[in-house]
DNA sequence: CGATTGCCGACTGTCGACAGTTTTACCACA
DNA sequence: TGTGGTAAAACTGTCGACAGTCGGCAATCG
């Protein structure tokens, strides 16, 4: 063999029908197309997108573990519509997992990490300068999960990503007020800066701050969504 | 109708196949019928229990994501085995969360909440004594699932409860010494106690020290169980 | 004798079909 | 017009079958 340049492999595997159908169903809810409390049928959804119920089930199966879908016995699955209180549920989760999280990566705050955070930010900036209201959200779940990879437990992480379902369906439904770029830059440049401090107090301070201005923005941004399901 | 005594039905509902055979997969893991890192075929699995591919796919499924499964893209699924370092994490995350649930309880201590917990205490004390280590553990469970519920937040419930048969699979796993009835029992005391003064600080302690026994009991018992999957 | 290639069995991913249940539509009747 | 009951339609839970894929083993080549 010669080629020394081979992309690592991960470029062959295509996924199977099930998570293309999982990502499908995240998409189309996350855009709405589908309503919160609205009921998803399998046979319907297979038909429409040319597969046998088989992945519909497992994709909706999945989704409902991330807390996207409910299924009630012998009627089916449907689209997860977020009260008030759940919605404070949410925030106060995130605070729970972020919290520990950055109490732990204060403690061991490497430049690696140091380095990988400031980039992150800096691409989560250009992307809330570019306007781009999806990106920005991405590049934001994408600061937060390096934070707690860095914190160093997996599980912890595997949460975080579970609630971030969640959490993209939150931000995206319900804010369309694109908040300012400089706003979201010095929200996140505070987390960067308790760290560098190696401060508990500064980072759990900068942390509630920061979880908090977002739990607000959302949660003002309506007082209910959907009701029952 | 007349018959008044008729239990409120949820007797009736038979639950699915796939619930079904969830149990029974549980039931086998933690019973270490099937061992860590041990391959779990859908076809002998399906034979075995009378029951098609579906219910057992499903059952799996769940169980992935509950963490004692693992699956590998058409190789099925394996018997988590995990390995010091997860065993570590768990016992973090599992302090994350009762961290954060106990801040929140304390600030809500209904005389509601405090009598169940206390009965809850009593009940897992007269089990400690009865030598039922099954038992022992499941009511442990239940106190600490009581604390989470009366923390207010059902989200924060619903990740203990996954991160629950991860737990109850570590100890019953590994801990085959039970532990006196008097260290258990002081140990919860200890737990009701600091919620009774109200004090955020020594709630903190409480669940700290609670935890951190049950995590070196734990991990002493082995360095490590089961390798790679 | 060691490494590589091709074949074989086993198994997962996917499919279409059937049965029981729930929902809906409709009709008779007050 | 409103109500109660019945029948049809639609859907989920479950099943057995088929095809593509993976791992292991044997035959082949260096």
């Amino acid at each position: 063999m010669v080629s020394s340049t081979v992309p690592p492999k991960a470029f062959i595997q295509q996924q199977n029908l099930a998570e293309q159908v999982a990502d499908y169903l995240t998409q189309a809810i996350v855009k709405q197309h589908f309503l919160p409390g609205e009921r998803l049928s399998e046979v319907q959804l297979s038909r429409d997108l040319g597969v046998s119920r088989a992945p519909v089930r497992e994709a909706a199966r999945l989704l409902e573990s991330r807390g996207l879908l409910i299924s009630k016995p012998r009627r089916g699955f449907f689209v997860r519509a977020l009260n008030a209180v759940e919605l404070e549920d949410v925030f106060d989760f995130r605070l729970c997992l972020e919290r520990h999280a950055i109490h732990c990566l204060v403690g061991r705050y490497t430049p690696d990490a140091q380095r990988a955070l400031k980039q992150q930010v800096e691409v989560l900036c250009e992307a809330a300068i570019g306007n781009d209201g999806t990106r920005r959200i991405e590049e934001d779940l994408q600061f937060h999960r390096l934070m707690l990879h860095y914190a160093g437990n997996e599980r912890l992480l595997r949460a975080f990503n579970d609630l971030s379902h969640e959490l993209r369906l939150c931000i995206t439904l319900i804010t369309k007020t694109h908040e300012a770029p400089d706003t979201i830059a010095t929200s996140h440049f505070k987390l960067l800066d308790a760290l560098d401090s190696g401060s508990p107090e500064a980072c759990r301070e900068a942390i509630d701050y920061h979880i908090g201005v977002a739990r607000d923005s959302v949660v003002k941004g309506v007082g209910e969504i959907g009701v029952a399901y």
